[in-house]
DNA sequence: GATCCACGGGAATACACGGATG
DNA sequence: CATCCGTGTATTCCCGTGGATC
């Protein structure tokens, strides 16, 4: 060990010792470069993908599986790599002056959480494209539109779209995604991701591929989690026996596996211990709502609806028993300045989607409909940490 | 002047329940 | 007894407005 080392030991002595080494690598949102464990999938998306070798458009496929299987940590990671080898053998769509002819498709991922309108999703195709901010005001949807035609226009190979998080129960819908997709040139292929299977969802009578995506095995699960914590926390934070535990609980769902591995961390960070204990999984394993939200879902809501849900996690239960009440305590915080109405229709949408449940109160004592209380569908404890770290 | 979208506000509709009515 | 009605809430739905930007 070199001299620097010992030195930061000593260092980090004296600051106390911490658990969580590195937040981004842990939070159960972030998808990390190199999915462990998914070669066969890997390999069956390269397959697909193998015209684009030649420099040829693959034909539309539909990716699908269960939640928590790995789908879009592969589609990304995959993605953000075919990307970087397109760039460097390509000139025209990056420089758009010269008509030089690209020798590789281009690759872009959509994130359809994130993507609520037509506009929205060109936007964020010709963002991807071309090296100049696209205005998100004063341009009409039409000029968009325009722009991606004149620039794949140019482009002998096009462009291929993965578009993540289709058809769900509440997801733009397949009607919308293939008509948004016809307003583009006929140089675009798309790669669909969802959790619906392939005969279930109109989407495969565009696609000449189906791909399939299984959950987790309890070994891979496991050594998912081993590599989040060698990487996240601090050297021997997790046992292999409490991973094994998680594994277990989660049933394939890395999604809610690594939810727990995050709550209990924080569970842990909080009593300014360096390892998790089996009260810490328990109390995490506790927390997570069955069947709960992605929380990548959640955070992809709009700044005052998580506002909203920021001030909810941590209301009283007293505060919870109607929405109205739940309405009037979160209006009432000063940093929430959004009318009543306006919260209390927050709620409502977000009921809608699932991000909350509203369960119906059992005892109707007075006049009138009954009211339903909130109830989360995400882990309070790991939204609360992970909205904070983005303020 | 145009564009898109988030908000606000409120109207319309749904629901529960007790009491009136046929 | 079955159905309707009125009242009070809860929930959904819709549309105009205004901010931000080109």
């Amino acid at each position: 060990m070199d001299i620097d080392a010992r030195i930061k030991r000593r260092q980090r002595r004296t600051d106390g010792p911490r658990l969580v080494e590195d937040y981004e690598s842990l939070s159960p949102v972030a998808h990390i470069d190199e999915p462990s464990d998914r070669g066969p999938v890997l390999e069956r998306l390269l397959d697909h993908l193998d015209p684009v070798f030649d420099g040829q458009l693959p034909p539309n496929a539909y990716v699908s599986g269960p939640f928590g299987s790995g789908k879009s940590a592969i589609v990304t990671a995959l993605f953000r790599h075919l990307d970087q080898l397109s760039t460097e053998t390509r000139s025209i769509i990056h420089t758009s002056t010269r008509a030089a002819t690209p020798t590789a498709p281009g690759f872009v991922y959509v994130d359809m959480r994130e993507t609520t309108s037509e506009f929205a999703f060109y936007h964020r195709v010709l963002d991807e494209l071309v090296d100049e901010p696209v205005p998100d005001h004063g341009i009409s949807t039409d000029d968009l539109r325009n722009r991606l035609h004149d620039l794949l226009g140019q482009s002998r190979t096009g462009i291929v779209v993965a578009v993540d998080h289709v058809c769900g129960p509440h997801d733009t819908d397949a009607d919308e995604l293939v008509d948004m997709f016809a307003g583009l040139p006929s140089n675009v292929s798309w790669l669909a991701v969802g959790r619906d299977d392939p005969d279930e969802t109109p989407l495969t009578e565009y696609t000449a591929t189906s791909i399939r995506v299984d959950r987790y095995r309890r070994q891979m699960l496991v050594d998912v989690l081993m590599t989040r914590a060698s990487v996240g926390l601090t050297q021997q934070a997790l046992d292999h026996e409490l991973a094994r535990r998680i594994a277990d609980w989660a049933d394939g769902n890395a999604h809610d596996a690594l939810a727990a591995l995050f709550v209990a961390t924080d569970r842990a960070t909080r009593d300014e211990r360096t390892r998790l204990t089996d009260s810490d999984v328990n109390a995490a394993i506790e927390e997570i709502p069955s069947p709960s939200v992605s929380l990548g879902r959640v955070l992809a809501l709009p700044a005052n609806k998580q506002l909203v849900l920021r001030e909810l996690v941590d209301l009283d239960p007293e505060e919870r028993t109607s929405v109205t009440e739940t309405t009037e305590a979160i209006s009432s915080s000063p940093s929430v300045d959004l009318s009543t109405g306006t919260v209390k229709r927050f709620l409502y949408e977000m009921a809608e989607v699932g991000v909350v449940e509203r369960v119906q109160s059992e005892t109707s004592n007075d006049k009138g409909r009954p009211p339903s209380r909130v109830e989360l569908r995400f882990p309070p404890t790991a939204f609360r940490r992970l909205y904070d770290l983005r303020q």
